[in-house]
DNA sequence: AGATGTCCCTGGAAGC
DNA sequence: TGCTTCCAGGGACATC
């Protein structure tokens, strides 16, 4: 379950190496989960001139167009010159003359989109609604707390929507509250500047760890296959419904919100 | 416009 | 053992 923080990992282990790369065909196995938007067939002899990221999107900037890559939640890239033989898995691949970038994704949640730059009206329609990068400084204490005070709905679920801040899943929107010390079900509005402020910490030292852990997470994740690094996140709260808090011993609740599980403890999460 | 519900997909786990 | 059901997740889209 690639976030935010997974991404990046992966912007980070190709991108210098893709950089220079000239494009010479393009592999499509099953459909993902929107079309390509163009011949395949255009990509050929560009130049792939740089990976960028927005939110959990990797932008792959080439001579005349933009590959938006998203990994859903079961997607990872691979780039090498001598991968094994394709999979019934591998639905997108990259070929150039420095190795093949391969998507694999399971679940086909993911997807590659090509745009022949970010103004596209379709790269507008995916990311045009974003918020701010957590891990950059627009993201700060002050304005996240106005933000906030626009919302009705649930802290949880503003913070999944994605449109203040972006990059905070399921996954760390329940971890960083917990941090924060902030019931999941309290109305955004109803936050204090200084507990919007122990937030906005919580979710930048969240992610920003994850960052760092990613290395070793990604490493794990698509050598084993299947269980995700996020043991190694050391999850406070996150899937340990009924077991101890490892801050007071509380029995850890989960509730639905928004048809996702949300996990808290009821005792450091009392409002 | 903001909030909420629905759907996409598939492998693994749980229940019968 | 083998079936069925449920669940996980991000985000576009429809509906209120």
């Amino acid at each position: 379950m690639p976030e935010l923080p997974e991404v990046e990992v992966t912007r980070r282990s190709f991108a210098q190496r893709i950089a220079g790369a000239r494009v010479g065909s393009v592999v499509m196995g099953k459909p993902l989960r929107w079309p390509l938007g163009a011949d395949p067939a255009l990509l050929h002899g560009q130049v792939v001139h740089r990976v960028d990221r927005r939110g959990k999107y990797l932008l792959l900037q080439l001579d005349a167009a933009v590959l938006l890559v998203h990994l859903g939640m079961s997607g990872s890239l691979q780039f090498a010159d001598d991968l094994p033989p394709r999979g019934p898995h591998d639905h997108f691949e990259l070929r150039t003359d420095r190795g093949v970038l391969r998507l694999h994704d399971p679940r086909r949640f993911g997807a590659v989109v090509c745009v022949p730059d970010l103004a596209d009206a379709r790269a507008q329609k995916l990311l045009g609604g974003l918020g701010l990068e957590p891990l950059e400084a627009g993201f700060d204490a002050a304005g996240f707390h106005r933000a906030l005070r626009q919302r009705r709905a649930a802290i949880k679920q503003v913070l999944l929507a994605g449109d203040i801040v972006v990059g905070v899943g399921n996954i760390y929107a329940s971890e960083a509250l917990f941090m924060a010390g902030i019931r999941p079900t309290v109305r955004a509005d109803r936050i204090s500047r200084p507990r919007a402020a122990r937030l906005h910490g919580a979710i930048v030292e969240v992610l920003n760890k994850a960052v760092a852990l990613g290395g070793s997470t990604l490493r794990d994740f698509s050598s084993a296959e299947g269980q995700s690094g996020y043991f190694q996140l050391d999850a406070q709260v996150y899937g340990r419904a009924g077991e101890p808090c490892r801050v007071c011993g509380t029995a850890v609740r989960q509730i639905r919100q928004g048809q996702r599980s949300t996990f808290f403890c009821p005792a450091c999460q009392k409002s």
